[in-house]
DNA sequence: CAGACATTATTGACACTGTCAATATACATG
DNA sequence: CATGTATATTGACAGTGTCAATAATGTCTG
């Protein structure tokens, strides 16, 4: 199946094998500048130069096309927060606060919620997707995974699991990128002039988990 | 699109001027039963039994309908709250952590959206409704304001600001809420059978932003 | 009371969507 | 070359929101 390209690709309609991922980039592009309900198989078909029908050879139907959207997107967010671990400071041997690589964590999930709007959107619109796909799921827990693992690391207070500290951090995260997108009354009070307010929040969540040695 | 469900039992005729209130009631029954996709124009009028168009003359459109709908729910989620309020002990000025209010109010919150998950989901839809309706923002803006309002009534720490709080206290159950809604990773692991886990997550947010009354 | 007006409901149409069926083209392998 | 598989095209159908023209209903005025 898979050929060396025998002339090199050049324009919209892609030779070979190569409309899959085409119509993957169409959606992409789509999704960003008119979000979710502009991804329209046709509207896809038209950007890639095929028919209507054409995107049936590669996607049963829209759900599994934004599916596949959905887990691209979502390798993207991993591997920006895996980044994010990446570049904050190893956290054992050293007391007190370690909480400097949760916090890298939780910043990258939000900056990357408020970098990438629709994107963000788009990955917990279980209507639009397949919560069943491998894929997905796969990825979803790999990152709960993570989170849950960077946590375990950090010795919590009596009476605070880890599972309960990464439900609340994701969820203090999900919920506010989700109110700023949406709109609605948070961010009507929290402007991006201001100073971040996601950043004192979050700050405070953590300092709560595992307050520092000399609490004030 | 596809056609899963049974049409809607056919209803009847609603006399004289009773269209507009027997819209929203249909509207809000489709909604329940199928989801925000399930309430259409034209579901909507077959559920009245009228024609397709007639809806037209109370609603300008979808948007229209459904903001109508929202406001409406908003409001009941609002009356939710505030008797949540009112069961809840008079703030003590007496001592320690007045938090037993801010924690009805979260538990009530928490407890409108896993108890009516479409009607929740609906409420932050922001590509299916009106974000500049008046009564739609006038709700959401009290609602926002009574919780700045006791939250200012509490005693915070220094360097935690009622906003801040408020925010984060909203984030929290958002967040939680919507991802138990949508089934995402959270839900698989926070099954109901369980003590639920948000009461814990919101004890312990609400712990660390009034701490109880023996300090250091 | 009768006529004029305003509100409301109906019918029909258009463009758009997802999806299916039948057809046509291309490619690869025997 | 012939055959067969993968892919693309055309055409159709039901469903949707929304508009325009029409009909029916009520209400108010003179």
């Amino acid at each position: 199946m898979t050929n060396p390209a025998p002339s090199p690709p050049p324009q919209k309609p892609a030779r070979k094998g190569a409309l899959r991922p085409a119509l993957l980039a169409a959606a992409r592009t789509l999704l960003d500048r008119d979000g979710a309900d502009a991804v329209t198989i046709r509207a896809v078909a038209r950007a890639c130069g095929v028919s209507h029908a054409a995107p049936a050879n590669h996607f049963a139907d829209r759900r599994s096309l934004l599916t596949a959207l959905a887990a691209e997107l979502f390798a993207d967010l991993a591997e920006a927060m895996e980044n994010a671990l990446a570049g904050a400071p190893q956290n054992p041997a050293n007391k007190g606060s370690g909480t400097a690589r949760l916090t890298a964590f939780a910043e990258a999930l939000v900056a990357y919620g408020l970098a990438h709007p629709e994107r963000y959107r788009l990955l917990w619109r279980r209507d639009l997707l397949d919560g069943e796909d491998a894929a997905l799921q796969g990825t979803m827990d790999r990152l709960y995974a993570r989170l849950l693992e960077e946590l375990s690391a950090l010795p919590l207070p009596a009476g605070k699991d880890p599972e309960t500290a990464a439900v609340g951090l994701w969820s203090l995260c999900h919920g506010y990128v989700s109110m700023r997108l949406d709109g609605n009354f948070i961010a009507r009070r929290d402007k991006e002039s201001r100073a971040p307010r996601h950043s004192a929040m979050i700050a405070n969540y953590l300092a709560a988990l595992a307050p520092p040695a000399h609490p004030a």
